[in-house]
DNA sequence: GTAATTCCTATTTTT
DNA sequence: TAGGAATTAC
């Protein structure tokens, strides 16, 4: 085959980026533009010109993303051997061919969001304090981000903001130790040992610039800092790195995610070419003409232009709901209508901001009978009858690991009971050994005869899926373990049909790995694979199904037709509390991430009302829908049903009226107050008949909240100032 | 040591 | 509202 096919799909720009083999690659390009493909042509063109595919390392965001990168490249007849995952597989894989160097041995577990809150619950148990006091999700949190920063307990005193934050070093201090005490590592430590790792090993790092040449990834607007020391790491020295994004669908700040990783790559790499995409290939004008109408009103960003040859479409549609149900009643219509209009669910996704979401559309697609899959790939994970499953088998391929003992020990109980168990850990302490290894020997235990006979069983138990795992395979030993630890049996006899199921389902993720990996498997590879899964990699585009997922698992896809719901104040943009604020910035981008999946057509709900955590609550229309093109788009509020006359937010007339008097009020805009001086807006939101804002001084950095109509008289707007990402 | 009950709280987004 | 954690009864 050619080179020519691999070329004859792209333009002028695309081939640019393609065909520029050396040195340092930016693609700084908005959605739909082809940046993804971009990468994966160029993958298959070095891999066919300048390279071998085996020294290829393409870096995607999801394993979903680097499956069908996967599947693409080998379409454009390269042979295997391109290295296609994610930062955290790749990492994974490389810290334990490299374990020695790194400190660890090659059988680490890898602790999941419940493993990492036990893990902390131990540490925070170990300083002698009070969970009260600590939650151990704000605690993870902390250690979260500080890792993300490549921050270690030692170096965190220095980072801490103030004095309150460095109460939590010795904390962080006792995580890690219990960590490395299990042989265990979390999804931040994959990122940060590897990171370390490279920039202190010179050598391994000239085996591995020498294994991966060329080095590519997507995404790079959401890449953290350790993530950003391991692309630059693998380019330290041929400098052939290749990345593409768009600061405008950077939506992981959150999580650690710097976008000025993106912003810099040129003062990185002063030898960085750039080459920028304008024209999108996915959307229809109405559809990118409403995004960019949205995304204009973020401050800290750069413009770009976005334009399509694409033929027209339809308007972009909102519809204004009552209540929520009404709205996910609404929306089955709207996929009944497309299907009748001839067209397949396949084609039909729909986002929400939280998982919570989900609910009421699950039922209302349930009564229209429409087939829907959830996004929920690593939800299933979690549950607890597979996680009790997979504890067993963590346990026999890290005889270390503690959280996946302490889960299962008595699980289904077996009588080794909370006494009992006390006694081990004790021992184990002392002897500084596993609770399993302790028990290989019970000799020190004072344990009845017959609580004795019960650990040798689950001893011998442990074993045997240990035996299994390397004579067999996968498949054998985890069915072994929901066999023979008395699982199956505990649920059949508590009739829990969903948790046989799933277990079923377990077992059939493991055979499809067996199948996948006729040579080279294990065990300890399939528990990776699996504690490793994305959120979006169980979505399957050709199933026949309405695709429904959150919008951070939408980034990167497409679909002829999506549905936003829940478009409202507090839910999109999304704020926790009451009086808490939004990202307002980054909630837009979120917004605007998923607008730009739509291809042919786009649809923006929200509903007045909905229960949500148990407590119903109104809520004014959202930033977002006001900032719409009203001209262009089909506008759909239905009647309020409810005769409270209590939505006030969504007086017409008002909101209407609010946004031609504040239409100079936007997030990011510099003002005036007569008694505070001058200060800039953070964020805008919909009070009453007015508006609400919050604004920062530049004098003593002081954060206030106003109501305009009130302040009025104080508080002007500063002429327009585009001072761009510095203000 | 186990099972049942109540209570009680936490719910963004995810590798 | 729903799930887990702690408390209570057996
Ligand atoms: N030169 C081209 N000719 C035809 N179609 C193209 C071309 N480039 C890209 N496309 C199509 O446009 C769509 C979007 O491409 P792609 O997913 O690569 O964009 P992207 O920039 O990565 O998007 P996003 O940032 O929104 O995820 C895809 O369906 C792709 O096949």
């Amino acid at each position: 085959m050619s080179l020519e096919p691999l070329l004859k799909g792209l333009t002028e720009p695309q081939k640019e980026a393609v065909t520029h083999a050396h040195g340092p690659l930016l693609v700084l390009a908005g959605p739909g533009s082809g940046k993804t493909r971009v990468i994966t042509h160029r993958t298959a063109y070095l891999a066919r010109t300048v390279t071998e595919p085996r020294h290829i390392l393409a870096l995607t965001f999801t394993n979903k993303a680097a499956n069908e990168m996967a599947e693409r490249i080998r379409h454009l007849a390269v042979e295997p051997g391109v290295t296609c995952c994610t930062f955290h597989s790749l990492c994974a894989r490389l810290l334990r061919t490299y374990a020695g160097r790194a400190g660890l041995t090659p059988n680490f577990s890898i602790f999941d969001q419940a493993d990492q809150t036990a893990a902390m619950k131990q540490a925070i148990g170990r300083c002698e304090l009070s969970t009260d006091n600590y939650p151990p999700a704000k605690m993870l949190e902390a250690v979260s981000q500080a890792k993300n920063d490549m921050v270690l307990p030692e170096g965190y005193e220095a980072y801490a903001k103030d004095w309150s934050a460095r109460s939590i070093i010795p904390i962080y201090e006792a995580y890690q130790k219990v960590l490395a005490e299990q042989n265990a590592l979390d999804f931040d430590d994959l990122l940060l040992k590897m990171a370390y790792l490279l920039g202190d090993d010179a050598e391994l790092r000239d085996r591995l610039q020498d294994q991966y040449r060329f080095v590519l990834v997507d995404e790079y607007q959401d890449t953290n800092h350790a993530q950003y020391l391991i692309a630059r790491g693998l380019a330290l020295d041929h400098e052939n790195l290749c990345v593409t994004g768009d600061p405008d669908q950077s939506i992981y700040g959150w999580r650690g995610a710097n976008i000025h990783n993106i912003l810099e790559f040129e003062e990185d790499f002063p030898k960085a070419k750039i080459v920028r995409l304008e024209k999108n290939y996915r959307s229809t004008p109405q559809i990118l003409a409403a995004a960019d109408a949205v995304i204009r009103h973020n401050r800290k960003r750069k413009h770009k232009e976005l334009w399509t040859d694409n033929g027209s479409g339809p308007p972009v549609h909102v519809i204004e709901a009552d209540d929520a149900q009404q709205e996910a009643a609404l929306v089955a219509e709207t996929i009944v209508e497309h299907i009748e209009g001839g067209g397949k669910y396949d084609d039909v996704a729909v986002f929400y901001r939280i998982n919570a979401l989900s609910r009421l559309i699950e039922e209302a697609l349930r009564k229209r009978h429409i087939p829907y899959q959830v996004a929920r790939g690593v939800s299933f994970f979690q549950r607890k009858e597979v996680k009790d499953a997979l504890a067993y088998l963590r346990l026999a391929a890290n005889p270390k690991d503690r959280v996946s003992f302490l889960r299962i020990v008595n699980v289904p109980t077996r009588g080794i009971g909370d006494t009992t168990v006390e006694r081990i850990i004790e021992r184990a302490d002392e002897a500084g050994l596993s609770p399993l290894e302790i028990l290989t020997d019970p000799s020190g235990l004072k344990v009845s005869a017959h609580t004795g006979e019960r650990i040798a069983w689950f001893v011998g138990l442990i074993g045997e899926i240990v035996r299994i795992a390397a004579d067999e395979n996968v498949t054998a030993a985890v069915r072994h373990a929901i066999l023979h630890s008395g699982l199956r049996a505990s649920w059949s006899q508590a009739k829990d049909d969903d948790a046989a199921r799933n277990a079923d389902e377990l077992i059939a993720d493991a055979a499809e790995y067996d199948r996948d990996h006729p040579e080279g498997g294990s065990l300890v590879d399939w528990l990776q694979q699996v504690s490793l899964m994305s959120e979006v990699d169980s979505v399957d585009s050709e199933m026949g199904a309405v695709t429904l997922m959150t919008l951070h698992a939408a980034k990167g896809l497409e679909f002829d037709r999506v549905l936003i719901i829940g478009v409202e104040d507090g839910m999109l943009p999304y704020r926790r509390h009451e009086d808490s604020e939004a990202d307002m910035e980054e909630e837009r981008r979120l917004c605007f991430v998923g607008m730009t999946r739509a291809r042919q057509s786009l649809t923006l709900t929200s509903a007045r009302f909905r229960m949500l955590r148990g407590r119903g609550s109104r809520s004014a229309r959202s930033v977002f829908l006001a900032e719409l093109p009203r001209e262009q788009v089909d506008w759909l509020a239905l009647p309020s049903e409810r005769a409270t006359g209590d939505n006030r937010g969504y007086d017409e007339e008002a909101a209407e009226a609010m946004a031609a008097k504040y239409a100079d009020w936007q997030c990011g805009r510099l003002v005036r107050h007569e008694d505070y001086g001058l200060g800039q807006i953070l964020w805008l939101r919909p009070a009453g008949r007015g508006a609400c804002a919050g604004i920062r001084f530049k004098n003593d950095g002081s954060e206030r909240t106003f109501v305009l109509e009130q302040a009025a008289a104080k508080l002007q707007v500063v002429e327009y100032d585009d001072s761009g990402w510095d203000s």
